[in-house]
DNA sequence: CAAAAATGACTGACCAGTCAGTCATAAATG
DNA sequence: CATTTATGACTGACTGGTCAGTCATTTTTG
């Protein structure tokens, strides 16, 4: 799984024959259909493993008594930190998955469904915890605020690489998500401490 | 090209033959060799095509004396048209883009670069003229908010697709791009006229 | 009827998946 | 303890199917 998903780093995942996985991790090929049924079920396993190991940390870091704001920052942190680390392992998921991973049936979209949901969900639990505490604003369902945050640190991630002015702090994002860009009626107010580094 | 744009509605870009394509398009397989060098040639002017016709209507719509918030709005509407009736379009050019299209060297990726840049600065152009007119925070540079607005109107076309309570109004994106998540010191006061839609 | 355009049967490269065989290690035997 | 036997993890050459790209032939055009 490792050696596969070090060469999605470089090449499109179905230009990688499994040939190459076998080469890369020093093992032969019979050896890999001993413990993956396909290429299908190897790809879907690095992936859902890459993303369960992000989820355990969404846990960890923030219990239930942690401020929002802090919260907030924390798991944002921990899901950009692992979008650049493992970027062509979202990349599979996120466009592999779009469409039906097809022939076994339901099973593993489905599966793969959940994992997205989980992480969906634990950024929306902390934004509905800031809801009730009135920090944000409760017209819109938790889950899709959650999901346009998700979007932003993706961005971040990945259509603003090249852009180490944008990448500086994760508070800078939040900043944004939480006060907008527009300035009607606000005095542009930092409503989190460390923001600092944004110029 | 529309029949090959029609077949990556369902299937993913390297599942679909050129037998397929030849065959929805009513025409011989060696025919499409008469004007497109590669099947990769064919899949880059399909999405090229596509792309172009939307940053025609981009410069259609909003002339350089139109109200920042009308122009705005104007914009994230035609974008996220787009986005949503030729999803499969902007797959190939997000996903596919990804990665070096190889082997002819430079020059696919090259060309598509110019394309995705010319929406960011329509957008980007947009936000300036808000920041020169005081209505958006002149603290990050206008190429990188217009990125993360993208980065909110694709996350609604795709991520909250089955979400028809989040798709309801454009006017919901732009007035939390503008505003904010967040409750701090504003009354969560509407700065668009138009809305109305959002619960 | 010559030139241009279109065609689709054909080819060869490629690759997922298989399976007959290897060999290092463990268990059984005397 | 030396020797034989059993095990199963591992291997990689092979196969069958697929598909991008070609080109000899047919159709259309002017």
């Amino acid at each position: 799984m490792q050696a596969a998903e070090q060469l999605f780093r470089t090449c499109r995942v179905h230009e990688v024959t499994l040939d190459e996985i076998a080469r890369q991790a020093d093992v032969g090929k019979g050896t890999i259909y001993l413990y993956f049924t396909d290429k299908e079920d190897l790809i879907f396993q690095a992936a859902v493993a890459g993303f369960d190991e992000m989820c355990l940390l969404l846990r960890q870091d923030v219990g239930p008594d942690v401020a929002f704001q802090k919260a907030l920052l924390r798991t944002c942190e921990t899901i950009s930190a692992f979008f650049q680390a493992r970027r062509p392992l979202f990349r599979i998921i996120l466009s592999e998955g779009e469409r039906d991973m097809e022939h076994g049936g339901i099973g593993l979209r489905q599966r793969w469904r959940e994992r997205r949901k989980t992480m969906t969900e634990a950024m929306a639990a902390i934004i509905a915890q800031g809801m009730k505490s009135g920090e944000i604003r409760a017209d819109a369902p938790a889950v899709i605020l959650a999901e346009y945050l998700l979007g932003m640190l993706r961005t971040r991630s990945w259509e603003l690489e090249d852009r180490p002015d944008a990448q500086r702090s994760i508070a800078a994002v939040v900043d944004l998500f939480l006060n907008g860009a527009g300035l009607s009626a606000r005095s542009s107010a930092q409503t989190t401490s460390d923001q600092h580094e944004h110029r």
